[in-house]
DNA sequence: TTGTAGGCGTTATCAG
DNA sequence: CTGATAACGCCTACAA
């Protein structure tokens, strides 16, 4: 340990002498000029271990020290300017509002501390435009990883140019996963929607359910088409009629509106199978504001696995979300370009639907 | 423009040569150097206008042609090292699963984005050590500025040191704002949480409702104390005597498992007052379950103004959350001290609660 | 109208 | 065991 410099020369153009000026942030050379010690050595003591270069217990205590009396909090945009990445693992979520995607990135929040990364999440809001802006940004502040949790919207405007902006991101390193199927080239681990959707159909036709009517999805959205898609062919091969409505959201008010819409009119169905839990909540709505009795007068079930959907004891396929988010940041961990598998759904059975009769 | 450099001498340390590399991300020097013109400028032509330093058109046209066929996108990290603060603004959540913060998020990225920012939000998860957590790596980052759009928990281990590290940030110069009651020196814009729950109350009052159990909270978490205390007031002031259950949670659960817990007790309430719409959901859902008729057997209401709360028709005092997040970047953009006034909220009567009877 | 050079705070490489 | 020094990519006085 050197003789401490003087305080004049400590911080040169600094105005220490500026009496009124409010403190700025220290650095890493105010805590080696504090400790009497080199930036160099500073920065590997409170680096944490460097075998190769052994510290002094002295001069590590001395900085230490000196980096608590300073409070100092080393800069993430110089490391990561460094470094070429930063801690930051950035999450893009379609619906900020729909706890689908807060299931997911709790996951990836979770893993990620865990493996030392800072999540952050940006919301796209279903526009590719918006995720395309977001994506930008985390990619330009070296995020080490970029998660999407829903799926693109084929043929939207923006999409294509979204597509290419990601691929070449991932070309030239930036590693990017998605948790629903997407139409650009990144890592995706997704579960099987439309297994998924046929298996809670097939269900509720065991329930003695005939007239099931579908509940959302968005045109040309993957993950709301493919469930759709199984839907069908599962009532097809039983013989059944398909009936899909509400395909303008997969929100609470898309569900809410289009099944108060259809309980105004004739017949009500035996069942409504929703896209997703949001959905569904928004149907529960509608069926609670008409007083209707369910499962009496009408089942309702979903594709989901949020807690909202636990709540009202929904009937539902339940997506492991958690465990999805923890996978995206193993991916994005790792960094070999395996891609982990899918965990399968699994189906609950709350009182929104009836019992088996057969 | 001066002639172009030979490739050889054009990017000397990076291995143009090394065939089966993957491309990087370009560099404003790449740009430049495939433009046949300096970094100075590439920059100068790329950040826009710079009225001191004009650019001859085809100088612009051959820079901007650069760094489109290179895909050059700025280094933020970068930028913001050079510039002391980021063109990031974080947002702390308490719960990323409640649509109340998505609300209050989604306030501040649209007001973010047409100032410049881009808004990245992190889940503090109720949890102090984790606030701490998500508040030092935004700071780290140079964010411009940081929100807290929930309370902290008076008291709770952890709430101290969260409080010492932001009063240190704020001190040292970065811009935090409070969008709920905390014990930080931070600005706050609040709305008064005692006012807003004492005039629901009164509400419920006047459309006859005697028996009114307050549900949900956490104590020690400001904004939910002091809605427990307009209500208290209140019902002290018209002779009646407040009851408070459920501190044990803020969500759907904690609401709907006090409420089926009353519902199993030998009388029902003529009103059920919420802390926010999410217990509020979680009663409806108790009530949903016992068969419950509302608003003939009980009312409810709540504190809110999220959507959720609107698709039930929700009695409700709706708190401007878009407006609240638009002041808080407003408070963030301008560099002055001024503190935006808190707006005030409204209340929404839905079918969740009787006609006023006098 | 364009270019040169220095530095933001950190880490890594090389000397001592 | 410890230090000086050179980058990381960008911006911006200060030249020319």
């Amino acid at each position: 340990m050197r003789p401490s410099r003087s305080g004049t020369f400590a911080k040169p153009w600094r105005s220490s002498t500026g009496s009124s000026s409010r403190p700025s942030m220290a650095r890493l050379r105010d805590v080696a000029d504090v400790a009497g010690v080199s930036v160099t050595t500073a920065s590997r003591v409170l680096n944490g271990a460097d075998a190769s270069h052994p510290v002094s217990p002295e001069v590590r205590a001395a900085v230490t020290a000196a980096a608590e009396q300073l409070g100092y909090r080393p800069s993430a945009t110089a490391r990561a300017l460094k470094q070429g990445r930063s801690d930051l693992i950035g999450v893009i979520v379609s619906d900020i509002l729909d706890p689908y995607f807060g299931e997911l990135t709790r996951g990836i929040e979770i893993a990620s501390a865990a493996a030392g990364f800072v999540t952050v999440s940006a919301n796209g809001n279903r526009d590719p435009e918006q995720e395309l802006t977001r994506f930008r940004a985390l990619r330009q502040h070296g995020a080490a990883g970029i998660v999407f949790c829903g799926s693109d919207i084929d043929g939207a405007p923006g999409t294509a140019a979204l597509a290419r902006e990601v691929n070449r991101a991932i070309r030239e390193g930036t590693r990017v996963v998605s948790l629903a199927p997407r139409g650009f080239t990144s890592a995706q681990i997704v579960v099987d929607n439309t297994a998924t959707s046929a298996h809670l159909t097939a269900h509720l036709i065991g329930t003695g359910a005939r007239d099931i009517v579908f509940v959302g999805g968005i045109p040309g959205l993957a993950a709301a088409d493919e469930r759709i898609s199984g839907y069908r062919s599962t009532m097809y091969e039983r013989g059944l009629k398909p009936h899909v409505v509400g395909l303008d959201g997969m929100n609470q008010t898309a569900g809410r509106d289009v099944v108060a819409t259809i309980l105004a009119g004739a017949t009500t169905p035996d069942a409504f199978l929703c896209t997703n839990d949001e959905t569904a909540v928004g149907a529960i709505a509608a069926l609670w504001n008409a007083g209707v009795d369910v499962p009496g007068d009408v089942a309702i079930a979903s594709i989901g696995g949020t807690a909202g959907g636990r709540i009202f004891d929904l009937t539902a396929v339940e997506l492991p979300l958690g465990e999805l988010g923890r996978l995206a940041v193993e991916y994005v961990a790792d960094d070999t370009d395996r891609v982990p598998d899918a965990p399968v759904a699994t189906l609950r059975i709350g009182r929104t639907t009836r019992e088996r009769t057969d």
